[in-house]
DNA sequence: GGAATGACACTAA
DNA sequence: GTTAGTGCCATTC
């Protein structure tokens, strides 16, 4: 909390970073922020407090799973479809996730 | 100050 | 390839 700014709103700025048509993985945030707070990341998304600014839609787990969203899952799948990104139309899973996730 | 929780990840079977 | 169990981090109660 001392730091300019908190682990959460780390994870925001780097979010407010990918680009659309882009996901990134709880882990890339994490090991971009230094360490592997994947947990830590999706906590923060979880305290999101502007939806609006953070593309935490974009945020996919490292298998590829949609994971969750603070709006509801099915909201996720539709956002991430409207912003161009392939997903299985079986299990709503990213497809060609390494070619989809955007690299900081 | 300590314990519990959570929008995850990784390894093993 | 799938399922189960365990570990890690930061935040919050």
């Amino acid at each position: 909390m001392d730091s300019n700014k908190s682990f959460n709103q780390q994870c925001y700025d780097l979010l407010r970073q990918i680009p659309k048509g882009k996901v990134v993985t709880y882990a890339d945030i994490a090991h971009q922020l230094g360490g592997k707070a994947y947990q830590a990341v999706g906590n923060a998304m979880a305290s999101n407090p502007d939806v609006i600014v953070v593309p935490c839609h974009r945020v996919v787990n490292s298998n590829g799973a949609i994971g969750k969203y603070a709006l509801g899952t099915d909201k996720k799948i539709a956002l991430l479809k409207e912003e161009g990104i392939l997903l299985n139309a079986d299990n709503n899973k990213v497809v060609d996730l390494d070619k989809q996730r955007h690299n900081f």
